[in-house]
DNA sequence: TGCTTATATTGATAGATAGTTGATTAAGAG
DNA sequence: CTCTTAATCAACTATCTATCAATATAAGCA
């Protein structure tokens, strides 16, 4: 972590809000293989079209992920293939907590 | 990113949620280099007693820190360095970020 | 027993935002 | 021009949570 002042962490802050939402977490592992249309990540993840456009420009914003407008549809791909690599590492620290609470039931059962 | 359920995303948010907080992450950084107290922590980040002792037990029940008890005062310190290593995945995209915008801003310009 | 200090907890409030619904823009097809 | 389809925008609601104030717990000391 870079020196924090302030206004960084409010930064930082807002880079992990916006992969602190499940339906984001959906949207980006929908797009692990390639383009989708905003309608086609509706259907994939259930949500309605307007969510899902919402969340998806959110994504956008935070250079998450990039678009290319076609006609009517609009194509979304991953523009930055660290948010893999993040979830990755989430999922690491997920495990040991995991590892943590099973010692801890081992514990006391 | 492991394949994602819905479960799998829930938990994936929740812990990114933790450090979607910049006072979290100022506490995360004022850990940085040792165990602090509840109340160093609390001057150091200019929060409230009661507010930066509510983030500290968040952040360890995601994990990321521990503690231990000492007479009356309560040590905390750093359990999961991945912490660090997220904040500077992340920081990386910042910095992709500003150079993106940089461009825009020569484009337009 | 009180008294003090350090944390933790509880209750209340204000602000943010995910999701829904309905309207609007925009690009083809007939 | 009209109809359809795709995406975005705007307004609203409901939920969540960061923060604060007040209280509670708990250890050490007089």
């Amino acid at each position: 972590m870079i020196e924090l002042t302030d206004a960084s962490a409010d930064v930082i802050a807002e880079r992990f809000a916006a992969l602190a939402v499940p339906m984001r977490l959906r949207l980006l592992n929908a797009l692990r293989r390639g383009e989708k249309s905003v309608g086609d990540l509706a259907d994939e993840t259930g949500a309605g079209q307007a969510n899902t456009s919402k969340h998806l420009q959110l994504l956008l914003q935070q250079g998450f992920i990039a678009r290319r407008k076609e006609g009517t549809t609009t194509w979304y791909r991953v523009a930055d293939p660290a948010v893999y690599e993040l979830c990755s590492l989430v999922c690491g620290g997920i495990e040991e907590d995991l590892e943590r609470r099973r010692k801890l039931l081992r514990r006391r059962g």
